[in-house]
DNA sequence: TTTATTAAAGACTAATTTGTCTTAAATATA
DNA sequence: TATATTTAAGACAAATTAGTCTTTAATAAA
């Protein structure tokens, strides 16, 4: 697994941020969880980890939430892994030697050093508001059980 | 982590075996766990699924141990990556969507789809002689201790 | 046949990740 | 001010992965 599921259920609540951003209201976690069938107590913490890295501020109280604390277009995909996993996935060896790199590469560190960069560059180019709007104009799916027009109302 | 530590391990015994390659001879698990330091018991039960899977045959007794059953050439690793951690990575969504594909694709899917491909094609390419050869030639590292020459001694 | 050497098997422990639960703190509204 | 609603924090539990240890089985060689 690429990503851990932390990571994961990270990029799709933000997503889903995106999906339904409005500069000035929150989104309650609870509701999250519960469209994107995430547990909610796992997503408070996940979402945690991702206010403490400024992408999202949070709101205590009556109608509080979370909402993005920039515009889904200035924010990419990798910034939400770097405030979960971190990027050592994009930097490590492929077989864990320590050290690996251009000086002293292990055998497949070549290949490796390649296909990483471009998996670096691809969440690096995605942005959340990219992904939101295909989302809807293609009807693509970020929950198993709602069908994205479902995850808007 | 793209693989686990198992199956790093796994990748990295394999690149011995190929190092070292006689037709007719079987390598110890304990020398080779000394070599890549690696965990003797830990490396054992990694190579029974290594063999399991008929990449490798074993030997019981004195002399005994492990050998390669094809010719490195042969031997790719996406088959050790298989025989350890599976294939899932290669076909899963990147964030965790059961189903996604090209009928149900997920955000992230035609990035991704494309992304995983050639991982998989990486892998598939990448025969164990290939990797041992140019191990010797470049005196690439295969242990955070040890010279590929060290290793071969 | 006995002994030493080796891998196989499986029980066990430790560490990490994932997930749950309870309480505290902040805030809006009546 | 009192109450309801919401996130924050942290203890806890479960599941998975990583790693260790002991015993068994196979084999070679004395």
């Amino acid at each position: 697994m690429l990503l851990s599921k932390a990571c994961i259920y990270g990029v799709r609540a933000s997503l889903y941020m995106a999906l339904v951003y409005h500069k000035d209201s929150y989104i309650s976690i609870r509701d999250m969880s519960q469209k994107l069938d995430i547990s909610f107590h796992f997503l408070t913490k996940i979402l945690q980890q991702i206010t403490q890295a400024g992408l999202m501020h949070s709101y205590k109280g009556p109608n509080g939430g979370i909402n993005l604390s920039k515009n889904p277009r200035e924010i990419t995909i990798i910034e939400i892994i770097d405030a979960i996993d971190g990027l050592d996935v994009f930097t490590e060896c492929v077989i864990g030697l320590p050290g690996c790199g251009k000086n002293k590469p292990c055998p497949l560190h070549e290949k490796w050093a390649i296909a990483r960069q471009e998996l670096q560059d691809m969440f690096e180019n995605t942005t959340l508001h990219e992904m939101a709007f295909n989302s809807k104009k293609l009807n693509l799916r970020l929950s198993n059980e709602f069908s994205i027009k479902e995850l808007i109302d």
